[in-house]
DNA sequence: GATGAATGAGGATTCATTCAT
DNA sequence: GATGAATGAATCCTCATTCAT
């Protein structure tokens, strides 16, 4: 399908120079279109745009919404969380730093909604460390922080996981589970506890090979 | 004096809009200035975005710099860097903004200056976590990990904080150095053995009022 | 039949916008139409709106012809000319409109055939005020002039009548009749002289409801 | 001054291909100055067309206004408003074609404001004519009709009138002046009666060669 | 008879930059 | 030190048109 092949183009392009420095041009020529052929597809730069973010964050909400329900135990929720939110941007790097980077590229109604997408998504990590603080297993002077402090770990994952590279995407999930519990000042939740694992999936629009400048893990 | 000035709408303008989709006519106007002025003070737009991150990665690295040289205890020195990034990042949030977006609108020699100063602190920060681990004060799985864990939960900082919001930048200092020693396995170090405290600089090239529209503390 | 909803809101495009103004792809939405079907019954922009002034110079043609036709008194071929001019205009404003203002848009061999019909309908207006002032039944400084008032006159009709307006068609009629007379300085021709009532011609391509913005006669 | 340069091949080139037909680059080169300079001067194509149009208005309101204050008599009225509109039309027949073909294309504020001079203008003739009517100088059977055939009349002058003509601009204002009086059923106002000439202005945005195809009076 | 896909050319506008004043 | 004028190149996007399906 070619509505893919111009978003896969897309999200290359925006992750790497960036979306205002992104010619409609060098879009086409990434999906093999002419540029007036890709709005037959995209309807408009910021169209496009809009829609490689919105897969992202809704993917991001979805899983976020599927790690708080499989279970009560906050422990376990804050696990699951890491390891929706890590997989995503690990599997996903470059469509994910371009949906956490480039919000300020939309206008109007657009940017309000995928602003609101963002804030259902961290809302749903606060929940979860209230009730840890409140149910006494988390250990937290401040949430807010500490979610604050979470939510930019995990978001600088894509800025810097590379599918080659030393680590697979299940060794960084592991680990972040680790270091999130730690933050939070528990003890992570155990493989046993987590149930079975979700998968992070894999969007239509994240290029398959990434080779694009980025801080390689080594 | 007007360089300045430039230097602190510039900033406003890059961290708001972002680098590429400010135009040189903008960047005037928020100096009081005509664009062909500009040329005067800054010479090029590019030229304006280098003397604004080198100011910001250099000040970083004399400050992450001095707070390894002040001691030899690995838990003091995570604390100090912790301390340092996040106090400068969140006196000068627009301007560790710009400096942590838009490396990627470098070119050429510029570029590779700037990644070369990037690096530079961010192997101080691996460094001093490999110590941590080889004196066996730190308890991390994973060096490098850990590392990332830490510079991303610090380079947010500038993605949120308001220094008209709730917290001091004291506060955040003091919640991150407990976040980051939690993350090595480590008790943070005391107020005490950290020793007088290092005032983060604030930037010539910072707005004096950022108000920006941001994620906000509260 | 489907070519003449294609004319027909070609006409009310063009009439409202502009031929220049108006997009293929408007004029197939206009009639229900994918602007690519849209060359089969029309065969390209300019072919379609040659066809549409065609058809509407050639019936006014043929209505004066008709007028002088019928008498040799010229008092009554101008009052039938009139008659037919502002007919055709009233009933079909927006054809007319088109017609008259969007000769410049066409090119080489369709501009020169349609600048013909054009001239051929004024010479006829020409001689006949010419053969008023030979019989002494009119009396006109300057044959040119009289006839330029008379066509300008006419011509505006097709931008302020409305067909749900106060006036019906053959009010305008009347009252334009005698203005005309009056202009050459003759006695408008009465009702008996006139003969039948020649009905003026509803062309196939004018919109069924002009709901167009006009000035509208209140 | 080169602001008017560009309204002249501006006033020139809409004439001639319309406005819509018109691109920014032919409107640079007939002023000699590349695109982007264009927008220096002018600020768009449409701001061109809106002060161009305007400049027209506001010279035809402000020249019917001195012709009605002049006199109480609706003849003389009349009279000095036809002097007045065909003197303008006939000296700067470009403009005036554009100034009334062209409001179409404007959009918005634009638009409601130039209709508003427009209709400005048309309710001045409209005024003179019924207080004709009322004072049993003039014999028309429709006020609202003997305007618009009145304006008509007038309005298409600058469609063909030509300076290089056989006729002088005092010439088509004597016989027009001749025209409305028998439209309007009363005697034309003499040389005397209408008091020293209102000379008509020449607008600064008029081409001054109007070597423009139109149709010659001959 | 109808259409989605495709394209080169061109639409208006803004770009960063230079330079004479 | 400061600026209005100027420009070629680039911006995003729409144009009219063709053609395989």
């Amino acid at each position: 399908m070619s509505a893919e092949r111009v978003q896969r183009g897309a999200v290359r392009l925006f992750a790497d120079r960036g979306y205002a420095a992104t010619g409609i041009r060098e879009l086409g020529k990434a999906a093999g279109l002419n540029s007036a052929t890709l709005y037959h597809y995209a309807g408009g730069k910021e169209d496009l745009l809009v829609r490689i973010m919105r897969s992202c964050l809704e993917e991001l909400l979805r899983a976020a919404t599927a790690a708080v329900d499989g279970s009560d135990d906050p422990r376990v929720q804050l696990a699951r969380l890491i390891r929706a939110h890590v997989g995503l941007s690990a599997l996903n790097p470059l469509t994910a730093r371009v949906t956490d980077q480039e919000i300020r590229a939309l206008t109007g109604a657009n940017r309000q909604a995928l602003l609101g997408l963002r804030d259902d998504y961290e809302s749903i990590v606060g929940r979860v460390i209230e009730r840890g603080v409140r149910t006494g297993q988390f250990d937290v002077a401040d949430v807010r922080l500490a979610g604050l402090a979470l939510l930019g770990m995990c978001n600088e994952v894509a800025n810097w996981y590379r599918p080659d590279g030393r680590l697979t995407v299940g060794d960084v999930q592991d680990r972040f589970v680790e270091f999130a519990a730690r933050v939070v000042g528990t003890a992570p939740a155990t493989r046993a506890e987590l149930g079975p694992d979700q998968e992070p999936v894999r969007l239509a629009c994240e290029p398959v090979d990434p080779a694009v400048e980025t801080r390689q893990v080594t």
